[in-house]
DNA sequence: CTGAAAGCGCTTACAG
DNA sequence: CTGAAAGCGCTTACAG
């Protein structure tokens, strides 16, 4: 900036002005600005400025999200960075992968390197350890998982009442024998999920907890499980799948076992092409965009300076039926 | 920093020290100078300290990929992440959306927050509006498809040859009338993959240029490509869908036909569960975790100073045979 | 092993 | 409409 200001013949708060597009600048000391700026390639370091700028606004956010190339995460990513990208402001992303100990050296890294605010997908007990920054003024949000130890908008799905959305599916289709098969019971929508399901088979007069599998963490954990689970002479009729690895591994292991069209399956969660399949996938389908954009959204209304308690903003689910969800009971 | 010298009664150089992992601290001093640093809850900014530092590296990295909704794009960014994630660096993600405006728009942004490297997919035409920001030492790397006007390294899938596979795999399976469906001929990935195709057409000997049909940029335009395709006479009895979007439309047009056991069917880039859906998609499939964690360590192998000439690494596909690429022509 | 001085590239708060 | 002085939070290059 300094040699700017030397080859235009100018003090260095012009070449700052012109940079800034503040006003009063005479057109023509623009110009001689401009021209040397572009003669000498200069790049303003928005990071020198940020030093001394008073409101130390850096436009840049963190989001913490559990894996970008789960297309749950991928969706909730590209609306975060939508809707910052209308605001000028730059996204870092990482991925959790339900480590505990990534998720406070994630947010460190983050923090390090300064951000205006930090949408995070939590997997630690408690986020307490936040409590301190967010005094500090840096902007808060969760997203898809609830904190613990601090309060700060949060955006959800409706998960327990989705996972009982689908299960009275199933036991209104005629099912009693419905399984329930879910990830890490240390995770917040894992817990919910399963309470919707109980709530639901409660409700139906069936008894539940037999029929409950959890920490069910990927795809192939998934799989060998309703390879087990199907050859019971009391097998399930039906299964309710509460994350979307977990409904494409049941998948796989129903059909290597020939029984796509004789087992009942809802999911939450939608999965790609789940409509080209045979049969159609039934589920329960968040909106990660909607999630994305909504807690993005919370963010920057905190950083306008909108005031008040913390909200907890939940994002609707949608039952959509394509035929494996309608499967009637065998006769058995 | 200046208040956590003064609680512990040090100099600053000594937090300096202390904060930077730096030897030649009595322990007795770190300690003083930890107690200050937590009980102010003091947090280094290092932006501050990269304006003076020599090296003047940011351990920052921008990453411009086409969708992140995309899993093509979702997989290379999560090897990006990994990559970096190792050597302690952050990385600024931007999605594309193949507009050209936002290439220039997205790359300024980055460059002024500052970024060691920049890994990018690019749609502009030409990439020498970087050439200034590479000679002063920003290092570039494009990834999927080739720069023009500028000189990095690169990384690559077997475009044309994977083409050529696809549609030699077709012809061997007694097909003539194969359509080539691809998208933006604008794109340099879709001209290499047109010219795989007319390649092994015109080995095969048969007349390639009637069956041509591009521009295809999403689902939408595929779906209805091949349904008013498939309505001819002449209808071909096999496709080639050279990108997943378009592989997903045609695959929709074709069950909605009811032609997806009667219509051959391979496409370029794997799609998910493209294993369960019956017939199975055959697929070229690419290697985006590959593409993104080449181009990563490309990256950095710069960063840690390996000169010599730009290079470029071509990732190899692979023939994934799942059904529907081995349906026979119909008799007609 | 420790610290005071100068400066990174910018902005703020003035004065003119 | 324009610019000189002071300072943001750190590091470098010294000196001790």
């Amino acid at each position: 900036m300094r040699d700017v200001a030397a080859l235009a013949g100018v003090g260095l708060k012009t070449v700052s002005r012109v940079i800034n597009e503040e006003p009063n600048v005479r057109p023509e000391t623009m110009r001689k600005v401009l021209d040397a700026a572009e003669r000498l390639d200069y790049r303003p370091d928005i990071n020198a400025g940020n030093l001394k700028r008073s409101a130390r606004r850096v436009h840049t956010l963190g989001l913490v999200v559990g894996n970008v190339a789960n297309p749950f995460s991928g969706a909730m990513s590209r609306a975060v960075e939508d809707v910052a990208g209308r605001r000028g402001t730059a996204v870092f992303t990482s991925s959790l992968d339900d480590d505990p100990q990534r998720e406070t050296q994630i947010v460190g890294e983050m923090l390090r390197r300064r951000v205006d605010a930090l949408i995070l997908t939590t997997v630690r007990r408690d986020q307490s350890y936040l409590v301190r920054e967010q005094e500090r003024g840096t902007v808060l949000a969760f997203v898809d998982r609830l904190p613990s130890g601090i309060l700060a908008d949060t955006v959800v799905s409706e998960n327990a009442s989705g996972a009982a959305l689908a299960t009275r599916h199933l036991a209104t289709g005629g099912h009693r024998r419905i399984a329930y098969l879910g990830d890490m019971h240390t995770l917040w929508t894992a817990q919910e999920r399963l309470r919707g399901y109980r709530e639901a088979m409660s409700t139906a007069g069936i008894a539940a907890d037999a029929r409950v599998l959890e920490d069910l963490s990927d795809e192939a954990a998934a799989y060998q499980a309703v390879q087990r689970m199907m050859t019971d002479d009391d097998a399930p009729t039906a299964l309710f799948t509460s994350q979307n690895l977990v409904t494409i591994g049941a998948l796989k292991a129903l059909r290597d076992l020939g029984l796509q069209r004789a087992v009942a399956l809802v999911g939450f969660d939608d999965i790609p092409l789940a409509d080209i399949i045979e049969p159609g996938i039934t589920v329960v389908a968040q909106d990660p965009y909607a999630m994305g954009r909504i807690a993005a959204e919370r963010v920057f209304a905190r950083l306008d300076g909108e005031a008040g308690d913390a909200r907890t903003e939940i994002v609707p689910v949608t039952l959509v039926t394509r035929g494996s969800g309608e499967i009637p009971p065998r006769a058995s």
